[in-house]
DNA sequence: ACCTGAACACCGTTCAAGT
DNA sequence: ACCTGAACACCGTTCAAGT
């Protein structure tokens, strides 16, 4: 690659995290395209479609990801604070940018979409998640790991798509909560107050 | 309103919930107008914005969510299964078109929306159909109804976006309803199998 | 080999001119 | 009083012409 489409290129995908942050994940692409001072045509040369764009800028969240997951599998804390935890992360970090949410989750499973890679690194830091927390026994059967990430995304949907009151998402997270932790642990253990 | 007015106002309706039953809620506006046979104009003079003309095709559905949700009830069925078959013709009504769910569960609770009392009308059906159940002790503490609402709505959001596994949102619907019932009908009575 | 930006297409929205 | 449809605006996408 010369070193002038290089110098493009990069700067595409700085401009394109400051335009997507201000704007959200639908910014017209040629805001993107003038604000890094190169023509529609460059842009397109170097990301064919939108979500190419939105993949190299989102590249650089999954470590974080990461991180966070397998903070809370080494904390060892107990399910329903393990799982709010990590659910919190996981909403906060997908609704960085409006519109994010949608793409993210809408993309799922879907092996063709040029973020899928992403996806899948989110889809894995949950399955260590569960995997973790059904091991010691804290999960209900049956639970699919892709399945949580639609709930928990369909709840960041929500969220990213006006304004909620803010403990709002939380009060959805615990009703999902409830639902996956296996009922063993379910009944309120009084001891606890 | 005169004759030819009204008159233009029914077709615009009648072909608007063709038109979104073949292209979804976002097809094109002039699309309507054109199969409707009148001018742009006239379609904006009637409707002056998107949601005004969705408000207006939306409008029949609503019977049936409130005949489904008193169904539910009068069935005296235990909370697991009132609450799938309610969620089941919940998601699949919003679901009619396609981008209803999102339309629809963005909409809720914002009194400033044009469609804002169609919402109302599903969140009160909801309402009863919770509201019985929690009589009978079989609900949770602390479940909001407009919460509800934007859980379910966020499954369909994700379910309307790409075409899942069909029993997907059968397993989504059922972590959430295994978070809504109170822990005391939790516990699986093995009497069952 | 890569870049530019004018050109085209598509669609929402308005408004002067008609009846 | 209501309707028409041309006109304008906005934005995505392409491609002939440049370097």
């Amino acid at each position: 690659m010369r070193a002038d489409a290089l110098k493009n290129h990069e700067k595409i995908v700085e401009v394109a995290a400051q335009v997507f942050s201000e704007k959200g994940l639908d910014a017209p692409i040629d805001d993107i395209a003038t604000r890094a001072g190169v023509g529609a045509g460059t842009l397109y040369r170097h990301f064919p479609t939108r979500d190419d764009l939105i993949d190299a800028v989102v590249k650089s969240w999954m470590n974080q990801i990461d991180a966070a997951a397998d903070q809370v599998v080494a904390s060892g804390a107990p399910a329903r604070v393990a799982l709010m935890e990590w659910f919190e992360t996981y909403v906060s970090r997908i609704s960085r940018n409006k519109g994010g949410p949608a793409k993210i989750t809408s993309a799922m499973g879907k092996s063709e979409s040029p973020i899928y890679s992403k996806c899948e690194t989110l889809r894995l830091a949950n399955d260590r998640v569960l995997s973790h927390l059904r091991e010691r026994g804290e999960l209900r059967d049956g639970v699919d790991s892709l399945e949580v990430c639609r709930l928990i995304g369909g709840i960041a949907v929500v969220a990213d798509q006006g304004t909620l009151p803010s403990d709002s998402i939380h009060s959805m997270l615990t009703v999902v909560i409830e639902g996956l932790v296996s009922s063993d642990h379910a009944v309120g253990d009084s001891s606890r107050e």
